[in-house]
DNA sequence: AACTGCAATATTATATGATATTTTCGCTTT
DNA sequence: AAAGCGAAAATATCATATAATATTGCAGTT
């Protein structure tokens, strides 16, 4: 597991974009140069490469001449981001159930028994571990439709998911027993090759969590 | 139509990603920043955060420590780009012609009409205003779906767009009075507010000048 | 007294060149 | 051939200079 060593740029991106979906910066904000750069201990050129990237993935917003501010929320946003997300997801999973092959299930099948792991765990009441339930819950996503066959399609839902997992943590409550079964149910249809099942557990499983998310906010 | 004053790095971001759609940077190819330099008159911080934009929009290839790259091209990559292209151009198009209002349709007419006219010139031979054809084909894309009420598809669909224009660029022959029909009936449909029909349309017009490329590559 | 317009000042973003790291590549040795 | 060792080249980072924007204070006007 050879971490290999990071870049002062690769890691305050990490950190920088962390802050931002898990609500330590807050929506609207200001990025002052000068004040994030002892915050995150990098150069302003560092900075300003890493909020270019963040400006270009929608996370933060780059006005020309007048610096760089945390992106705005809103219930709009939000509601286009989740139908994006259904509209990728589900396409994307419709295409990976049908080419999957032995190694996709196999990941699909580890991914799923983890992730049922955690939720159990915050069922019984301990939510210690909030960012290793999202992980998982990423990570069971993902290997749904890993085996869609495109990368270029694979980079968009990744973007897409943080920026929904954003609303998600903005909120923050747990959905809970409903949302594990949601995800056993799809796991169930994309193991037993039905698509079109699949994907329309997954659409419900989305919205679920944007009605979730709107009535929350 | 006061365009205000460009900084160094807006307007080398708009030349680098204009000369790698355009096939002036080749594919596959390395930025190396000391040269690039005095090819584009900026210094190497300005030129590191333009090519992080680039690399996060998928036009350059970032490798930590040791580079940017121009991003290759393939058949594969070309494949995935047109149909994720459908996906959402399609997608956006449906809620675009359901809820267009009038300046809408203004917008649109005004978009066909004179992609129509450069049109018009090309199939008589004059090639010279590649550029200008270029863009109106896009206003006219644009023009169909912007109605579409989400700015993140828009900003996805944007980027998807210009990485399929460089394939076209890439092997430059133009299909004519063929894709000139095309719009023409995407047009009609749209216009009548028969949105599977525009659909259907649009999809087949991709799909074409997707094989067209295919063909040339 | 409150408001407007202007100029001086402070703050902030942008851009640059210099320095520190890391990688690459040719050469030697085994 | 393969591994090890520098020198050279390239990248990553930083501190600083320059240019733009935002703020403040003051005069003149209503």
């Amino acid at each position: 597991m050879g971490k290999h060593q990071n870049t002062v740029g690769s890691s305050t991106y990490e950190k920088i974009k962390h802050d931002i979906i898990f609500g330590q910066l807050v929506p609207g904000s200001k990025l002052k140069l000068e004040l994030i750069k002892s915050q995150y201990e990098a150069s302003v050129s560092t900075l300003r490469e890493t909020l270019n990237r963040l400006a270009s993935e929608g996370f933060v917003l780059a006005e020309e001449q007048r610096g760089f501010y945390v992106t705005e929320v809103s219930q709009k946003d939000l509601i286009e981001i989740a139908k994006l997300r259904v509209l990728l997801e589900c396409h994307a999973l419709k295409a990976s159930v049908e080419s999957g092959d032995d190694d996709w299930e196999g990941n699909l099948v580890a991914a799923h028994h983890k992730l049922q792991l955690m939720e159990k765990k915050m069922i019984a009441g301990d939510v210690s571990e909030k960012e290793t339930w999202k992980r998982y819950d990423w990570e069971f996503h993902l290997a749904v439709i890993e085996a869609c066959n495109s990368k270029n399609l694979l980079d968009l839902h990744s973007i897409l998911y943080d920026k929904y997992l954003r609303y998600q943590m903005l909120v923050f409550t747990f959905r809970g027993d409903e949302a594990a079964q949601e995800h056993h149910k799809i796991f169930e249809a994309a193991l037993s090759r039905n698509g079109t099942e699949a994907s329309r557990l997954l659409e419900a499983h989305i919205i679920n969590g944007l009605e979730h998310t709107l009535a929350a906010m």
